[in-house]
DNA sequence: CCAATATACTGAAACGTTACAGATTGCCAA
DNA sequence: TTGGCAATCTGTAACGTTTCAGTATATTGG
């Protein structure tokens, strides 16, 4: 008997993962045109088209990614690109179920591209680029003249950043409105009738350092308040740097009597300085603070909160890349979220 | 003047990414030759071999991976599968950094997998499983009797778990000691005196959730200590919950004079629980806790704590499930980590 | 000196997909 | 009847890689 090596999927034989190949045999049909009629191609008749559609659910098809990603290039990656050293931590983990949530229903798999601080962070960027890893991308800790955003622009990379920039570039960006924020924070002491006022800032370089800065010092003049500088820490520090240099600045006889903090981590450190240097929350010094999950008040109640919704920038940021590729103007990308307002605890 | 069509990259024109096929051209070589040499192939005369390596490094020759993985099955990717409701915060983004450091010299990309409460966990395991998504996959979350793992030891999946399952199967695990950190809170506890103990437990169904009332249980009956039951909440609580139910408790005669943590958010809450309840931290009651991270002694310096490294876990995660791909014995590849000591507040 | 063998290399095929350039059929107008 | 055309469908090539089955040349043993 002779006995040919069969040519592998030509039978619908069943264990192997089904193919085009499999579904061409199965309908009877050519291999082009279930790979047309899946994707509802216009010269394909309609019951064909109904047939295809219904054996590829019936048996669980699933496109190849390696295939159609040689073929055509497109990897359905969407890379978000992180710094494994400064990254806050409960930002990280928000940013990345708000990207899943909007991906869930597609095709694209995220994948997390990490640089430390050691690395240009265009490393990574230029690496996915060159590689053509992903067909989006999404950065964060943005700078006002971002080599990252230039770079993908220039490569025509569709990406989203988190944080906006000012190159005179468009792009799609989600942002919350820390200029808003700091005004608030300023406003709330203000009510409270704190005058003296010192900002915990955003790393300096990143864009969102300006706009925060800016914020506090309109509304400083606004409300007819002074700052009391305290540049010597951002919430890039270590929480024994802060804790340290705030516990200095609360020993000084020009000490502010309130602070806006950035974030819920180097508030922490805050509260805990000006604690070292015998001060009382809520009586010496009032403190408001930038917080990503309902944290600080079980910390101590005298803390006077903004929530910062960190899922919900990721999920912005993977619409807007998901626009972007899907051909959407970038320039209609682009969101801006309002603070809270200033949130006593209230038991 | 006869234009033919070239075809597109059998010059070395420049601007294209280059292939095997750049490289053959370039070497005069063919293009098996190339691909062999670039592995070390030993059928490649010496010469040749440095030659084709030197000539790819120049230019930056990076192998498509589309193309190697249509052609092998090889994907290299490792897929982290998480949780996106009950996942920890501060957790998530640290196993996520130890993944990454750990292939960051590798060819391996890092996916991260999600799957909601509503979701059947074996889903995404299925999922990447079926289509052949992964070369190796991490799973958290796990279960004494694991159908994941189970799932995966079936198909030939490698993979490595954060915690250990109890189903005779054997396979790579990463696992925090928590029996032995239930054991020493309850002597450190003991130790203060405190002879009414309380526990907040792991999720009920949890391998580690076993071990940790094990841990607290033999400990308990060696110094001699009672167990306050305190059976109606876990980690995995809400904030409000845990911090209504401690106050509940606490305001009962048999209260507990001390409370053992399984995670730092729980601890906020606890503490906020005692103290709605007009006790005093350190006074009234002591509590143990664990944390990831160095905070919850900037929250009350009373409390104790043991550090459990996630960072470190992710490493080891990613250590095993590439160990097991290259071929070595799961067995081999189980890691336990100790917990710290227990750790009072020291300024 | 011949055959066997080792060494160094090569072309073709295949992985699963899509794009291109047809092929076949039926229908209608001239 | 014929030519044209629309509507459907199909085979082939190509994406970049690895594997299989060679080929050509030099080297060795008898």
């Amino acid at each position: 008997m002779d006995r040919r090596v069969t040519k592998k999927n030509d039978d619908a034989s069943g264990k192997e993962r089904p193919t085009l190949k499999t579904l061409a045999f199965m309908t009877g049909l050519g291999v082009t045109t279930v790979s047309r009629a899946l994707k509802d191609a216009p010269e394909i008749g309609a019951e064909t088209r109904r047939r295809v559609q219904l054996v590829a659910k019936q048996i669980g098809y699933r496109p190849n990614r390696a295939g159609v990603r040689l073929r055509t290039g497109k990897t359905n990656v969407i890379s978000l690109v992180l710094n494994t050293e400064h990254e806050l931590m409960s930002f990280v983990s928000d940013i990345i179920y708000g990207v899943t949530e909007v991906i869930a229903d597609t095709p694209y798999h995220l994948i997390v591209t990490p640089y430390s601080r050691s690395q240009d962070p265009l490393d990574p960027v230029r690496y996915l680029v060159e590689t053509g890893s992903a067909d989006g991308v999404i950065i964060s800790r943005t700078q006002p003249n971002d080599p990252r955003a230039r770079y993908m622009l220039e490569h025509g990379v569709p990406f989203a950043t988190h944080g906006r920039t000012d190159m005179g570039l468009v792009h799609p960006y989600h942002d919350f409105d820390n200029y808003a924020f700091a005004g608030e924070a300023v406003r709330a002491l203000a009510g409270k009738g704190r005058n003296r006022l010192a900002l915990v800032t955003p790393p300096v370089g990143l864009t969102y350092f300006r706009y925060t800065v800016n914020g506090f010092a309109d509304a400083l003049s606004e409300v007819g308040a002074s700052e009391v500088p305290f540049n010597t820490v951002s919430i890039d520090h270590t929480i024994e740097q802060i804790r340290m240099r705030t516990a200095q600045l609360m020993r000084r006889d020009d000490r502010p009597d309130g602070i806006i903090s950035s974030a819920a981590a180097a508030t922490l450190a805050v509260v805990a300085g000006i604690e070292d240097a015998g001060l009382k929350l809520g009586r010496d010094v009032d403190v408001v603070s930038k917080q990503s999950s309902e944290v600080l008040h079980l910390f101590r109640r005298e803390l006077l909160v903004v929530n910062e919704d960190f899922r919900l920038a990721g999920s912005e940021l993977a619409r807007a890349v998901l626009g972007w590729i899907a051909g959407k103007e970038p320039g209609s990308l682009q969101s801006l979220s309002k603070p809270s307002e200033v949130l006593p605890y209230r038991g």
